[in-house]
DNA sequence: GTCTATATGAAGATAGAC
DNA sequence: GTCTATCTTCATATAGAC
């Protein structure tokens, strides 16, 4: 972490949001997760939020700006942490640092990470949105590492998709917060031979 | 296997669908995949299968019955390869049945295995139609084991996740499917201890 | 910053002719 | 089995008052 910034500051987003946005952003979240993107009106987000859609369209000009400022709260974290990992000299410290963040991540916002890796909507924005697609290709570029050669990929592609869908999971849904975190923390290190 | 049913019968559907419905599925299937169920419409089902909206109404009732249909092309191939596993006599065969198969169904379709664990509309059909939902509790008891007290269930949910999103993961789009069917079920076994 | 009211289009679904 | 035409409802989005 090399950055002279505050910690609010992220590149993503130098402009915060205001109060009434950050209502709209927490109610559409919510309903992002249970329903998918494409299954969430703005009459859901504006009744859940407790205005009227018209207010909603005030404080964003489309869908597809709070779709962005949805991911983006879940993707500022992961940016902290692709940040911190990058900063270490070689890989290994560099994964060391990574996944229990990653795993972190992935328990406190069950949901949230697997819709942004799955819902249909996400997978778009998140491969065609620049600052988006950037963040993942600084994630995969560390899972597999320098070399494009090896067969890294696989593993990756599966630690990526474990982390991510596994907190989700029906066989996991009630398990508490604290255990899934340690399986998965030792699942992610099992998987790419850490100590 | 102790049915003496022929091949095509699947305890899923034993009426089978007439060739119009087939080009229905078939059309429905593709956009699922791409756009997921809740972003496809049936004037897009339509326009793919080259009929009108009315002519798809002939054929299925409700735009569910489309979904489930659609389902079920995967799921009869779960439903075998379930059959052929629980015929094993202990955990270790029955799972040394599964993997290979459950790592083919996902690698043959890739994009179909990850929407069925991860549309927010399939996600709640296969928890709700008993059907399906038999199924995957099938899939869970063999995966997780007899013993439920064993916290074999990170692990267990963590390989279902990775087999059903690996396959579509940015990483490994491009990767053909013998080597990633290698390495997948190279990757599973690691997972749960097998040889 | 929020509201009421409305425009415009597309969604799921049905009626009835061929 | 497919069509045209239509119904109803809900989607995104905007205009303009408070």
């Amino acid at each position: 972490m090399t950055s002279a910034e505050p910690l609010a500051a992220s590149r993503l987003r130098p402009v915060p949001y205001s109060a009434a946005q950050k209502r709209v952003i927490t109610a559409a979240l919510e309903l992002f997760t249970t329903h998918g993107v494409g299954g969430t009106s703005l009459q859901m987000i504006a009744d859940a939020a407790g205005i009227t859609k018209a207010s909603v369209y005030y404080q964003f000009r489309t869908k597809e700006e709070i779709v962005i400022a949805a991911a983006e709260v879940d993707l500022a974290r992961l940016e902290q942490a692709l940040d911190a990992a990058e900063a270490e000299h070689d890989r290994q410290h560099a994964l060391e640092v990574l996944l229990p963040r990653l795993v972190d991540l992935a328990v406190d916002n069950r949901r949230m990470v697997s819709m942004l890796q799955n819902d249909p909507v996400m997978v778009r924005l998140v491969a065609e949105y620049e600052p988006f697609r950037e963040l993942m290709d600084r994630l995969h570029h560390l899972l597999v590492g320098d070399d494009p050669r090896t067969d890294q990929r696989v593993p990756a592609a599966a630690l990526s998709a474990a982390i991510g869908s596994a907190a989700t999971h029906p066989l996991v849904v009630d398990l508490d917060d604290d255990t899934l975190r340690a399986s998965l923390l030792d699942l992610a290190r099992r998987f790419l031979h850490l100590p």
